[in-house]
DNA sequence: GTCTATAAGAAGATAGAC
DNA sequence: GTCTATCTTCTTATAGAC
């Protein structure tokens, strides 16, 4: 009467390897003896170790697209929820930014996986096309489209949004690479985090003429 | 009469290999074909596969210090050559980021090297720190000193020169990464990155008042 | 310094008992 | 579904001839 099933713990704890040691470097021996069963019985529920990595991608990328793609990244719909951000402020645009970090920092699932496919990057092209998808294109464009509504209606100075996306976007892409390997920086980057958006925010205001 | 000695080809070799497959996935046979000798010839240069790595970060290290230390990240140290900065045009910052960016993308080593260091960082500590090293903290410290002097100098508006640092380097460090495993976008980026310095130009430049 | 031969062990995977 | 026993292949590394 466990929670998960075997078969379920077999990619949880492949994954969480993986993530730590790299494909090549964790044995399926490993992977058995962090579900508590040995090695061969693995084999009753994948085939080879390539399929538990299989499985692992498609777990994975389901969840994606349920959680992230449908939500947008965080929840909001560019579109729909427009009147939400219309007198967005400053200290609204550092909440947003803050809580997408601390997600995509702290969340175990989105957290392991991203450093699965930033180690196996260069030796799947499938991988590395993932990786550029869901952590660089996608969080682009899809602060992209928000910020060309907000300069639509009056937000913002007149520049060009994917631009700006990417003067919002990219500091936060650094600070959390740099966290995912030195959580003790933390802090550092959270601070970092809401000075880089206050100035953002100063940077791009409508000045009153 | 070989450009090379074996014991430096070795090394070379297991850098290309290293940052196309990761340590774990190369075998020391595939480090000899592609040296052109048999496996075991290779311990008479070196005593364990965990050595040759070993040597190649002597090597890079070495290396970065020399080139990217001394020339802090690109030919210029930011006291000194202040003058030179001090009428800094925006087509000048464009070129500056555009050289910088290929630099990184294309300089074989530092390429080859960047990769290994992003795969293998997790299973390190001291690989993770000279990453965060190399591609964080020590451009962005840079940056900021010269941003710093050019604020003083008057040529950009009073802002955290910091903060500047991180919104003009971390677009290029995430367009980085993402040609690093997608060479075929290089123009995109390049293209990218001239719009994002024109942008940061115009956001940053002083207003005549 | 290079080779062939080979050791010693670990890896992925299967067979078959329970 | 789990186990033990086993197979096969690959891996790092050494010995010793040339």
């Amino acid at each position: 009467m466990e929670r998960q099933s075997t078969k379920d713990r077999i990619i949880t704890e492949a994954l969480k390897l993986f993530a730590e040691k790299g494909y090549e470097a964790v044995s399926v021996a490993q992977i058995a003896e962090a579900v508590g069963i040995k090695a061969p019985s693995l084999y009753k529920h994948y085939k080879s170790k390539q399929n538990i990595f299989t499985a692992i991608l498609t777990e994975m990328s389901s969840r994606y697209e349920k959680q992230v793609g449908s939500m947008r990244m965080n929840g909001i719909t560019p579109g729909a929820d427009m009147e939400l951000f219309s007198n967005m402020g400053e200290e609204q645009l550092i909440d947003m930014g803050k809580q997408l970090f601390s997600f995509f920092l702290h969340d175990e699932y989105t957290s392991l996986f991203r450093r699965v496919l930033t180690v196996e990057q260069y030796r799947d092209k499938k991988l590395g096309a993932l990786y550029a998808k869901q952590y660089v294109d996608e969080p682009l464009s899809y602060q992209g489209e928000l910020f060309a509504l907000l300069m639509q209606a009056g937000a913002f100075i007149p520049e060009n949004p994917n631009v700006m996306a990417l003067h919002f976007f990219a500091p936060m892409f650094l600070l959390l690479i740099l966290c995912e390997c030195h959580p003790e920086r933390e802090p550092e980057a959270m601070q970092m985090i809401e000075q880089h958006i206050r100035q953002f925010s100063r940077l791009y205001e409508k000045k009153v003429s």
